[in-house]
This record gives structure tokens, sequence and C-alpha cells, in this order.
DNA sequence: TGGAAAAAATGAGTCCACTCAACTTTCTCA
DNA sequence: TGAGAAAGTTGAGTGGACTCATTTTTTCCA
């Protein structure tokens, strides 16, 4: 009897298991997302206290711990939305998956200067930790790496395209490394660029992948 | 009379006007970062608290704060020393530099990588914040920087030389932090390296090098 | 439907980097 | 030489990130 009743209910609501708690904890976490990046783009990244936050995002004080180990890591989660977004847009831009190398990457890196833009202040202070490599101390070591393996196998995706029809020679995981770390550098230097509209950097980012592809096809990059 | 008197005595301990003061603050100092460096690398950064470091430098917990802004600020004057340990035994080697500039670049860093050896985990946790550019909130921002235009400045220098040798096309300023960026680059391998003494690091450093002057060498910098 | 178990939220409490007003040492100059 | 000024030291105090024992909410199942 209990089992067919168990069996009788399915569609109409018992289907999901977790179905309240879930959600809650989704907006939750939403809104601390929320909370957090609005007060880090007004006011800096240390100029925000965990206290405010929470206020801010209706929750008590412990319970952003429960969703971020860190004030640190919470902030870098802007770094892992933004790496999802960045993948789903360019996947989703037919046009631009059958353009030249050097278009692409041009493409995604001005996007992503575009996306980081309105938090200038608050990326200088977080943009290199998520370099830091795995410590077995530090307590956001592992988010962090997930977050630049997964920026490092899209963009190694991108060159094995390129490799497999012929636009450029064999580069391996080494090429997808080499252009995160250029992609290190035109952040670097776009922070520093007080040109209008950060002119200069684009104009570099543009000229340098260029020289990059260029090398490329010459065959420079034999060793 | 007076002053005839103060003249009179310059040769034996007059002369220096800030004595006991100066040669005070120095030795403070000195044990202040002896004993940092040693509790880092023994404990990690964050495991070691600034009252242990007062403590076994034989100072009161506030002294600290007058010698270095932030805890961050001490950890980074390690690089500091050695960017300017490394700047002085460079210039002291008249072998080296009338090397080539592929054999000057690799002894310039494999020096640096032997001399982090030790520290390996501590660095893991500074070297990218010595990165960070300048952002009117962090009281660190001035050192660090002053310290990246350092390190850069000194590369320009030895590229330099090779451009006036005819040894490599001009490279500029953009040439520097070509190599700045590829050392950081360097870095972050080497942190992730387990193999034996790091050979794979080694061995990626040779061969990019010898990559890198190769392309110049053959004009793949022209734009 | 109710009552036990699991999950999540809470906020008082801890630890630690950093500040600052009071004190001590060193320098200066009549 | 000694008294006032300048430089330096000190440690109790402050604010903020983070913990954890307790309470509240949600789910599970008879």
């Amino acid at each position: 009897m209990t089992t067919a009743q168990k069996r009788g209910k399915p569609t109409a609501r018992a289907k999901e298991p977790r179905g309240k708690r879930e959600k809650n904890k989704e907006r939750t976490k939403e809104r601390i997302l929320e909370a957090a990046l609005q007060l880090f783009r007004d006011k800096g990244l240390e100029q925000t206290t965990t206290k405010e936050i929470s206020r801010k995002a209706g929750i008590a004080e412990g319970t952003l711990f429960n969703y971020f180990k860190t004030k640190e890591d919470l902030a870098l989660y802007f770094f892992q939305k933004e790496t999802e977004d960045l993948i789903r847009w360019f996947r989703a831009d037919a046009r631009l998956q059958k353009a030249p190398l050097t278009e692409k990457l041009f493409a995604i890196i001005h996007r992503q200067l575009e996306y980081i833009e309105p938090y200038e202040d608050f990326i200088g202070a977080v943009f290199y930790r998520s370099l830091q490599p795995s410590s077995t101390l530090s307590p956001l070591s592992l988010e962090s790496q997930e977050l630049r393996l997964k920026y490092l196998r899209f963009i190694r995706e991108i060159l094995a395209e390129a490799e497999e029809e012929n636009e450029i020679p064999w580069v391996g995981d080494l090429g997808a490394y080499a252009v995160g770390l250029f992609y290190v550098g035109i952040v670097t230097h776009w922070l520093h660029d007080t040109s209008r509209g950060k002119q200069k950097t684009l104009a570099l980012l543009d000229r340098a992948l260029s020289l990059g592809t260029n090398v490329l096809k010459k065959g420079g990059w034999e060793w």
C-alpha cells in the first residue's frame, strides 16, 4: 500500500527529492554574490567587510562562510563566473567559430577586458591571486586551480582546432599556457593604461596577436 | 670658540651626525627580516603571526610596524633583497657580461630560481602579489611597484646591450616587459614542477630562451 | 500527519593584523 | 653639560575575518 502510494504521486510533486532546500541555497548564494560584487565595485575589496555583505544579502555573518570559505574565495568567484560566461558566449557564436585564430583570440580577450571594466580597482586586487598555484595550506587553492584549468582547457581546444585546420603547427599544452600568460600581460598593461577607452592596450593586443600567429606560421615555433 | 671646537673634533667622532640611532635601526630591521624569513620558511606565511616574529626578533609587537607597513610588505622585502643581490651579482661577473644574450638570461633566471628554492611554499603565497600594480588603496603598492620597475630596468639594460651589439633587433621597453612576463611563467611552472631538481623547468627555460632569441634573430619581431 | 534525522542558519566568541597615546632613548644646541 | 626636541619603542586596544555550539528549517518515512 505504502509503496503503491509512493509511486502514485511522482508526476505531481514528489519527483524532486530536494526542492525547497536546493532552491533556497541557490537563491542565497546568488544574493551573496550580488551584494558582494556591488560592494566590491563601489568601495573596493579591502574596504568591504563580510559583515556588510551579510547585512546587504539579508543573512547572518556566519552563513556567508557556509557558502564561501573565505572572503577572497568569494572575490575569486567573480572570475569563475566570467570564465563560464565566456565559454558559453564563444560557443554560441557560429561565425566566430569559423574565423581565423587571431580573430578568435582577439575577440575572447577583448570580451574579457570589457567584462572586467567596471571592476577595475577590485580586479587589480584579486586578479593575480587566481594565478596562485595550489599550496597545501591555502584554503582557496583548489578553487583557483580549477578555474585556471578550465580556462586553459578552453584555450587548448581553440588552439587544437587551429592545429587541425593546419592554420598553425602543433603547439600543445604549452601553447595554451603561453596564451594564458599573454592574457596576464595584457591585463597588467590594461590596468596601467590611462589612454581613452584603453586604446593603447587594444592596439597592443592586436599587434601582439598578429606577431604571435605570424611567428607560428613562419615556423618560429620549431625548436 | 664654539665653532672652533666643533671643527676641531671631526676626525675623532663628531663627523657622523646620526650614529647610534641609525645603527640601531639598521640592526633591528635586519633582526626582524631574519626572524621573519626563518619563520616564513619553516611554518609558511599564514601560519606565522606578527607576534611571533616580534618575539623572535626581540622587539614589541608595535615596533614591527614602524619598520614594515604590513606583514605582506615584510614578505615582499624578500624579493627586494633578491633583486638587489641579483643585479650586484650579475655586474660582478665579467665573463657573463660578454656572453651571448641567451646565456645571460638563462644565468639570471636560473640564479633567481636557486635563490627562491628554500622558500618554495612561501613564494607561492607572495610572488604574485609583487605583480600587483599600484592601486590608490593598497598600502604596499608603491613598494611593489618600485621593485617591479627596478627589475624591468635591469632587464632593459641587458637587452639594450644586446641591441647595441646587433645581437638582436630593437625590442624596447616591451622586450623587457616580455622577459618579465616570461619569468612569471617560468616561476609558475617551477612551482608546479615535481621532477627531480626541477629539471623539467630548467629544460623548458633553456628551450624557450633559445626559441625566443632565434625568433628575434630571424626578424620575427617585425610588426 | 507527526516525529526523528539531516541540512542550514545563527551570532557570540576567538584570533590576529594593525593603531595610537604614553613612555623612553638619542640628539641638539646654548 | 643639561634641558628641550626629535625619534623610536611599547603594549593595551580595535576592528574584522573566520569558527562552532546551538537553534531553526526542511526532508524523510511509518
